[in-house]
DNA sequence: TAAATTATTGCACGCGCGTGCAATCATAAC
DNA sequence: GTTATGATTGCACGCGCGTGCAATAATTTA
């Protein structure tokens, strides 16, 4: 358990700075606190009039409801907890940024918390959200990691889950239609009239991974073809490195990769022009998966499958907000479909 | 103002999930709630058994200090603000990333606005800090947004700035010696012998980018060299490609660049690539500025100039304790430095 | 004009916790 | 055995706020 302790100013420092009360407003108007208390709550019974009064004073007297107060009178505190992937990939980034705008949007306040790889950070990042009696906590990563699930329903929090979901579906979670994304990779190679298609899968056991691999595989099907190899890769770019690496080493017949995503893509690319000399669309042809900002960069041109990232944000973020309003009691599954952008890798 | 009210539940369904209370504890073992709340306080006057039987028996029935209410009763709590750079800017997200876990690492707990550019959401994000009591507010962008760190002094919170510096010093930060680091990189193309560098600069009237830009005349000035053109560019990957079409549309000889960031430099090289078929270093040389991940793939191998971010964000985090902790009444500039990340591009 | 109804406001309690103060207890000194 | 001295512990108050209930004022009805 990590430090619950509390540090204590060293000196006689004022323990707060002052800060304005609804006590400050009710005296300056003459009321009595529970009116100004009344004036903030939308379906009070106060007069207009008296309303309005207190609403101009608590501005002009810089007044605003201590959220903290409030979270403890009972209500449910409308601060929800994040538990993100790894910022370092790109795509995280803009999940987190949307997610992170959609709460704001719906006046929502997250708190993140990392886990760093390995350690049982988990469960510090699930005390820290207890301590602050969130009840929501979003899941936003794909990565591995132990049982996030199970160590946030056990603390009684209500997990959310981005771009994973629960085996059992008792969990809500928002999904990309990874599968149908996929599907459409794999046939536009089809009909980019390759013959020779290897996919590259993430690691293991994740959800995520599963979708992607399982409709490549469908998708190059439907076109009556089936991959000449799978290499379970990852999703980063050493991975892909590594997988160009592998197919050009090893000195097989290959005219299209279906990659686990784009910073593997990207890797791929980079290391079979500069080690291979092979490049696309030249010598193959690509598609990659997430459509981060470099998949546009004019050095790669990178095909790929984009996800509705502000959708999937702004969908998680009602989740969530339903749940803090107890409006949500069961899972919702949520699916979205994925785009295929079209570029020069293939 | 943004809605202030507060949702409540719709149905009469249990205010709150029940949690364990320091009341509970002390049921459990006949003490008083007192005793429950000194055991965890660290330099409170407790028996040192009673203190062992409390922490057993608190964690036997899942107990933990509530944040909020501790909050409440007078002393400052331990919830910092950021205000975040935009993360699709890969090192921000770095930034960020490595702020966050610096916060956990000393049990700070971070809650995050975003703002999104244009319109006043500075303010929201105040109040929002404001009313979740927090009194020490991160900036950690270096985007020129209107005045926050006035709207945060205006509102009582007390500003730490990372990437930036108040003019007047009234404002605690930490920063980059960006103007070192960017003599290293001039210097470093005079090294080279270069001898008509063009210096891309960022947007105007950033501190971050006025040392920058200053430390790459120095640096070149040093070598006895003037740049033969400055080009405010900006720091996107498309301000690079733009800045590549002037610097290769014009005609110029240019065989050195200083790019204001990394994302710009690849812009350029990109561009200067396919459009120009000029590359790096066969044509020119080229550093860089951030050390962002993708400033080593294959493709761009990338000179650049690396801040410590690591140790940027622990300063930073370490600020922001000292304020919580009411240690801190001055201000205090941090300066850390920069090195020179060699790699192929120049 | 008096009574009934309704709109508005104030009072008082509790949310969970920290802490000054007084009460209790164990221990040491007389 | 009695008193002085600390060491522990319990009591009670307040942090800022929401809200049920009673009290009051405004309005309508008889």
């Amino acid at each position: 358990m990590q430090n619950l302790f509390l540090s204590r100013p060293k000196r006689n420092l004022p323990l707060k700075p002052a800060r304005v009360t609804a006590n400050d407003v009710a005296e300056e108007l003459g009321v009595s606190r529970s009116t100004v208390s009344r004036a903030f709550t939308p379906d009070a019974f106060v007069h207009r009039e008296t309303r309005e009064k207190v609403l101009k004073a608590a501005k002009r007297l810089g007044y605003q409801p201590n959220a903290i107060a409030q979270a403890l009178t009972g209500r449910v505190g409308r601060i929800v907890g994040i538990i993100m992937g790894d910022l370092q990939n790109p795509f995280h980034a803009t999940i987190h940024s949307a997610v992170t705008a959609a709460l704001q949007a719906r006046n929502l306040t997250p708190i993140t918390a990392q886990t760093d790889p390995g350690s049982a950070t988990i469960n510090n990042a699930v005390e820290t959200f207890r301590r602050y009696q969130v009840d929501v906590v979003l899941l936003t990563s794909m990565q591995v990691e132990s049982d996030m699930i199970g160590a946030c329903k056990r603390a009684g929090l209500r997990p959310v889950l981005l771009n994973r979901a629960d085996p059992g579906l008792s969990v809500s979670s928002v999904n990309a239609d990874l599968a149908a994304g996929a599907r459409m990779a794999g046939r536009h190679l089809a009909e980019r009239h390759c013959r020779n298609v290897v996919v590259l899968e993430g690691p293991e056991g994740l959800w995520t991974t599963e979708n992607r691999s399982r409709g490549h595989h469908e998708g190059l099907l439907s076109a009556g073809l089936s991959p000449v190899a799978c290499l379970r890769a990852g999703y980063t770019y050493a991975d892909g490195q590594r997988a160009a690496d592998t197919v050009f080493g090893s000195g097989m017949t290959v005219d299209g990769i279906l990659a686990s995503n784009d910073l593997a893509a990207i890797g791929f690319l980079d290391r079979a022009r500069t080690a291979f000399d092979k490049i696309a669309p030249r010598d193959f042809a690509l598609v990659g998966f997430d459509d981060i900002p470099m998949a546009a960069w004019d050095g790669y041109d990178l095909t790929t499958v984009r996800l509705p990232v502000l959708r999937m944000g702004d969908r998680v973020a009602e989740l969530a907000g339903r749940i803090v309003d107890r409006e949500l009691d069961s899972a919702e599954q949520t699916l979205v479909p994925c785009t295929l952008v079209k570029r020069g890798s293939a």
